[in-house]
DNA sequence: ACGATTTTGACAATCGTTCTCAGCGGGTCG
DNA sequence: CGACCCGCTGAGAACGATTGTCAAAATCGT
């Protein structure tokens, strides 16, 4: 238990999404421009994850040049609609990645980093089921296997 | 380059904690400073996850000031040494928590950030099994689950 | 086409974290 | 005991990712 608070306060405005169909009320009504079309285009010609950074490097190398700021709003946006993944590398930068890509993890070496993609269907069953065990629902996860292969043991 | 990788590229190194006491090599020579002991009371003194700045704080209301610079350089060794945990999060700040004795993972609420221990032989076998199928010795991992918390659903 | 609304983009502002560097202090050696 | 070496510290500057600002541009419904 440990009540953990909530580490971030004041954030409730990125939470615009979730509006019942039921609500009669505004509709958003997100507006197909240019530069949200580049962005999620981009977004399907990888498969790994990149930072909002890189995505937008990539938009200018492709010469649909999008501003910062817009990158990281369409990014945000597509994460709150589910329409990507989104979570944080280990030194705190947001990274995204499409959503529909096969899931799978890494096994890495330690010492020379030579890196395996394994899948584990028990382990997605076993994340599934222990968040709903505990009410938590949406879930995903990230797994690393470290360790050290045959050649450099 | 290309291909997927994991959104902890070349990030192995955060892994380096263990520095095997046979090491012939230079050695840090830890020095036990009024401020490292009482960064590590600090931690010591709570259950939960916080970030640095909330750390320097409690410090500072106890008394024992430390330098905000000097508390993040020793978080990150106690961190590397494998004394605490810290993990990231969701808006990409450092938390750190005193580490529990027993291995376990984390079910993180994305919106709240309440957290859930969970323990998972069941993991910690696949892991183990899928990296000695491979040929890997040594083996550890990381595992963290992300879902919404029934109270944010 | 026209006004209402959204979006965009360049740039400033935040904010957590790291770097720099002069001064301090613990430990050691003579 | 005193000089010295070197890791350690603290204050503030520097950084880098992300967000806020606001006038100009693009869209939409009519």
């Amino acid at each position: 238990m440990t009540s953990t608070e909530p580490p971030t306060t004041d954030r409730a405005d990125q939470q615009t999404a979730h509006q019942t169909d039921q609500e009669p009320a505004a509709k958003p009504a997100l507006r197909p421009t240019r530069q949200r079309r580049a962005v999620s285009e981009a977004m399907a010609s990888f498969e790994d994850f990149r930072s909002a950074q890189e995505i937008h490097e990539l938009l200018r190398n492709r010469g649909e040049a999008v501003g910062l700021a817009t990158v990281y709003r369409t990014l945000q946006r597509l994460a709150d609609a589910g329409e990507i993944d989104m979570l944080r590398s280990e030194d705190g930068e947001a990274i995204y990645r499409a959503c529909s890509t096969t899931h799978h993890h890494h096994l890495v070496c330690r010492s020379c980093g030579r890196t395996v993609e394994v899948e584990g269907p028990a382990v997605e069953r076993w994340t599934s089921a222990i968040a709903a065990e505990h009410g938590y629902g949406e879930v995903s996860h990230t797994l690393e296997i470290f360790g050290t292969c045959p050649a450099c043991r």
